[in-house]
DNA sequence: CAGCAGTGCGTATCCCCATGCCCGACACTT
DNA sequence: AAGTGTCGGGCATGGGGATACGCACTGCTG
């Protein structure tokens, strides 16, 4: 697993269309790419053996879940002892609404995404949940307004 | 399409293992969602028609595609004529580079999410493609040190 | 009480797909 | 020129899976 690998450019095909439809079968995924399956099979087995495909993932609409609202967090804390911000961080990345959840150089010490149902229920996860926190100093929240592009 | 849809467990459960793995098949995933298959494939396809289950995707390991940097940028603009704030958006949105492109409420009016190679990369992408851009008043690049939690 | 809608189940079938095997083409090495 | 490694292709086949169909159960509702 992991081995270095150099993908040529069926490589990168294959990995477009499989990114685009995960449940590509390996017949009509050959096809796209120009390759007969026994080829494009083991390709796609070996991108997957090397690391380089890491899993098939349904993508849900977030709405359909209750998690229409997406909010964007910086964080600093107190640089304090090291036990408080290990308990920061193992409790922030246990909540479910917390989304990504990163130290950064710099400031802010940590950014947050979080996904909830609407305003109401991001204001109940904020002060219930984040602004009680012993290391928190500040909290910056950033409400997107408009998605322009997203991955 | 997208019809109001309530979703019950088995709903939320069949989300749930479609979600880690995309490519299970109909009758692997009756049996852990406790279904037969054909009222297992009734439900996938009526999430699939209501616009809950969007697609699948296969997950790729940024690093394999020489995208091993991420980093996440504030940016201030002129507010100025709408023309600029237009191209300055349509730009910013063409770049490969960028995975993430939002307008915030507040500051800062642009959220954007890059990834690139590496440091020297980036250092290209920010000079020769962001800090030239007409519109653009001030960008922040922070960069993530360790990422606890991730989607 | 009698429909009716929703939903799960059992079954059967048919197709298509994954996959193993072997060959041939090419490029490179010695 | 022969050897060798890499990679695509052809082919055959076994098997699993998608899916249609009809039935049963349950809870509402008029």
């Amino acid at each position: 697993m992991s081995n270095e690998v150099a993908l040529d450019a069926v490589d990168r095909e294959i990995i477009f269309h499989l990114r685009q439809d995960g449940r590509l079968t390996n017949v009509e995924l050959a096809k796209r790419v120009g390759l007969t399956p026994p080829p494009c099979l083991r390709r796609v087995k070996r991108l997957e053996e090397s690391g380089v495909i890491t899993g098939y993932r349904a993508v849900i609409d977030p709405a359909a879940m209750g998690r229409g609202l997406e909010v964007l967090i910086d964080v600093e804390i107190y640089a304090n002892d090291r036990k408080t911000v290990e308990e920061f961080e193992d409790t922030v990345a246990a909540y479910e609404e917390v989304i990504e959840f990163r130290r950064m150089y710099g400031r802010p010490d940590y950014f947050i995404r979080v996904t909830v149902a609407d305003h109401a229920a991001y204001e109940t996860f904020l002060t219930g949940r984040l602004s009680g926190l012993p290391a928190v100093l500040r909290l910056e929240s950033h409400l997107p307004m408009k998605t322009i592009k997203t991955y």
